[in-house]
DNA sequence: TATCTTACTTCATCTGTCGTAGTATGATGT
DNA sequence: ACATCATACTACGACAGATGAAGTAAGATA
């Protein structure tokens, strides 16, 4: 299991990754987180909807309240053009980041 | 520049790399992140100085003071056995972290 | 004599994570 | 029919680590 002070800039970065393809909800994008990272890292519930709450804010993502229907509510997202943009500025950073920890591993 | 909550949690890692080969000090550490990372990594004085205090409370360094002489306190921290075996957990983690967050990195 | 570099220390603030707890619906099993 | 589990969140308070601002003080340089 990762330490989440390591994942700490990446978790914004997970959650925009789960809906460049299309707008999903908190519950959807947590099983997703996990099961592609094979179960090696799990956000908690509240690391991930505070997240929401500042990637919205942030103007990343906007929610979109789907209530009515079976009466199960669900609070779906959608990444904007914005949110675009800033997941591919994290994408270079990572390789940047990568490159400079490195650096600082040493094989033994 | 590498925003720094990407890098929280291997400051102390980097720090310990540092002190792999014989002791130093702060300014010195500082001034020798800043080269090995090729200027993409400064660390700021009061993260350098706060880690030093979590790693020694952590039994990962010991510090001793070489004042006396020229009347220039420095600090001097050395690696312990204990600190050496946190640093290569920290390595292995790092390759695991790479993986997990390389999944949910496209190239676009 | 002034400024720059070295070498820290203190303190208060902020951000993001996390634990605990609670609410409420739908599905499943016996 | 009833309990239990999975789904789908929300609220709140605590905490750790990073940071900005400021201060102290000695030695080096111009």
């Amino acid at each position: 299991m990762i330490s989440s002070d390591v994942i700490r800039g990446y978790n914004d970065t997970m959650i925009l990754y789960m809906l460049l393809d299309g707008e999903s909800y908190g519950y959807e994008i947590s099983k997703n987180i996990r099961k592609l990272s094979e179960e090696k890292y799990v956000m908690k519930e509240t690391t991930l909807y505070s997240a929401f709450t500042r990637l919205e804010k942030n103007g990343y993502i906007s929610s979109l309240h789907k209530d009515g229907e079976t009466g199960k509510r669900r609070t779906y997202y959608r990444i904007t053009d914005s949110g675009r943009a800033y997941y591919q500025e994290k994408c270079s950073e990572w390789q940047v980041t990568q490159e400079v920890i490195d650096k600082f591993v040493r094989e033994m």
